[in-house]
DNA sequence: CGAGATCTTGACAACGTTGTCGTGAAGGAT
DNA sequence: ATCCTTCACGACAACGTTGTCAAGATCTCG
């Protein structure tokens, strides 16, 4: 009983009764040529009914699937049925999202989907996005660091199909599926403004990070709009890649004119902002707005009201461009306030 | 799943320039046959310094990688640097941060890997599995239904190795990376006790899933052992997987003499008993601790305790034990009590 | 200096599939 | 009956790589 896995694991796949069956099997089982078994198999004209059937019986009986390599190999338009995912992180909820969205289109249209986080590691997104060329994917689906258009310029050129999410380059004109950032930002710290405040922190990602960028350029157009001037020491637009979020914050919250309310641009940060609010027994002074939903967020005491973005549907979207060779365009997909 | 279901296909990745290099290309570049470019690229003894310095050249200017297909087809041990994974829901935070305990093993040694979530659904794992497995899977990790049984054993006949995770099988004798639920679960109910609970409440997921029974089997052992008579009334262990939860917790709050501590065995589950509590004004009366951390356990008031788990840490066992020929054995990976 | 041994290189088959073409049989029109 | 078309199927090349083997060049050692 247990010999059998022992003998398995150890050696090669190797011969025995453990190869997989080939077009070669099924043929001699249904006595046929090979090309007939592969022309049923994929559903091509010009096979009768009577001998299709005894093909599918032989193939059933055998358990026959065609082997992917071979076929990737063969096919003339290089189709693997693949798709690589190049993301900063799949364990943020938000990408974790997006990339189910990617697998709930992926497998209804038989698609499998290589995933791979970057942590914003330049050499790891150019040595993955290189590991899927190789592997031939069909398309590569990926949230670009600004840096990346030059790897990616050469995977357009090498015909591999590319479509960005969550962030876009400039010159690279491939599907894209990007939220409003500006105006989600420009939505929560007017709702803010509405509410009587006037010193509005600013806590963001780096600036070379392009959603960061969209988000502190639609916090600055609500102040402008409301004739508030911009102080630029309620702004915090560095770090907050690592560990030194809290810091920041702290910083805000000591100056001698601090902020009555805070925007943070990103779920990570809003809960830590959360988390020091809290345990300066600020929650109720100091109002609160983040972009990106988070669970819990309504159960905090108080709420924290944010941006709510539908990163499965941005998924799913890209998707679906990546599928479609027609599919072109910078697609948006809408952001919405949710107030707590 | 067909072989390359039509919807995947589409038009041909733009031929032009952009036809990768291949072996051949290379060995006309440098001067020598396509084999000895072979061995130079994969670094086989018998070929001159010079020649391998002029060959490396050659590959570099032409920027030659390796066809992931042919190598496939073509080697022995048909190994293709590949990992299939199977988990329930990427979208959860603790598979999706074993997701990436996986990812980070996996790329260190530059092996991609294929994603998917089943949501529970047999089929899904079906065709999912047998997906990976005409790709050429070096390894299946996966997170099994009590179904998978049957065609687990036959992925192993066809020598592909496997590797379980977060929940086991019977008779299945492949590596296998666990958490002790029944401990875990155990010290979490002893904690209630301690601090007086006599009548606790357990909420857990359906009895078919592994983790579940564990947990459920923690519970009683600990009110055994603290001679607390187990009230059939106080459990929960159905549903869950969809949204009844809600209504689940609010029964039993509503009972003559209900609990007056909650042990939760999932963080979903953690997360509606909070909301139900909160919103009935019985946070502070009934006592809490989940399975699973979660973030923001801690900032909420009060803090909710929990039996913390390492997934990342899981996933990374995993991936090594994919990795090593020899690799074999049952893995605990401990949990610890964060109280709160 | 000759005879092995070793080292470097290339020719060629093979992996399992798809694409192209050929062939014999059946069907239709005259 | 004759010719032409269509249909069902098979033979074979090709995809880009690795594995096997043989051949020529070089080295070693007496």
């Amino acid at each position: 009983m247990a010999s059998l896995p022992e003998a398995a694991l150890g050696s090669p796949p190797a011969a025995g009764p453990g190869r997989r069956p080939t077009l070669r099997d099924v043929a001699a089982l249904a006595g046929v040529s090979f090309k007939t078994v592969s022309r049923v198999v994929n559903d091509e004209p010009g096979v009768s009914l009577a001998v299709a059937d005894r093909v599918r019986a032989a193939a059933d009986e055998l358990g026959y699937r065609p082997n992917a390599a071979a076929t990737a190999l063969r096919r003339a338009d290089g189709r693997t049925a693949t798709f690589g995912v190049l993301l900063e992180d799949a364990g943020n909820h938000f990408f974790a999202m997006l990339l189910r969205g990617i697998e709930d289109v992926a497998r209804e249209r038989g698609v499998a989907v290589f995933t791979s986080s970057t942590d914003l590691d330049l050499a790891r997104e150019r040595e993955m996005t290189a590991a899927y060329v190789a592997r031939q994917v069909d398309a590569l689906i990926t949230a670009p660091s600004d840096s990346a258009g030059e790897h990616l310029r050469r995977v357009i050129a090498q015909g591999r199909r590319v479509v960005l999410v969550d962030r876009t380059l400039d010159g690279l004109d491939v599907p894209t599926v990007l939220v409003d950032n500006v105006s989600g930002a420009r939505t929560a710290v007017e709702h803010l403004i509405a509410r009587g405040h006037r010193r509005i922190g600013f806590l963001g990602r780096d600036p070379s990070i392009y959603t960061s960028r969209g988000r502190y350029a639609g916090y600055v157009e609500a102040l402008t709009a409301a004739g508030i001037e911009l102080d630029p020491v309620l702004v915090h637009r560095e770090g907050f890649t690592g560990s030194s979020a809290r810091a920041d914050i702290e910083r805000l919250l000591d100056l001698t004119d601090p902020p009555t309310a805070l925007f943070t641009g990103q779920d990570v940060i809003t809960m830590t902002a959360v988390s020091v609010l809290q345990r300066r027994g600020l929650s109720e002074r100091v109002a609160l707005v983040g972009f990106d939903d988070f669970e819990l967020a309504d159960l905090l005491q108080p709420g924290v009201s944010v941006i709510a973005q539908d990163p499965r549907r941005i998924g799913a979207l890209a998707a679906e461009l990546a599928l479609d060779p027609a599919g072109t365009g910078v697609h948006l997909v809408p952001t919405r306030l949710i107030p707590r």
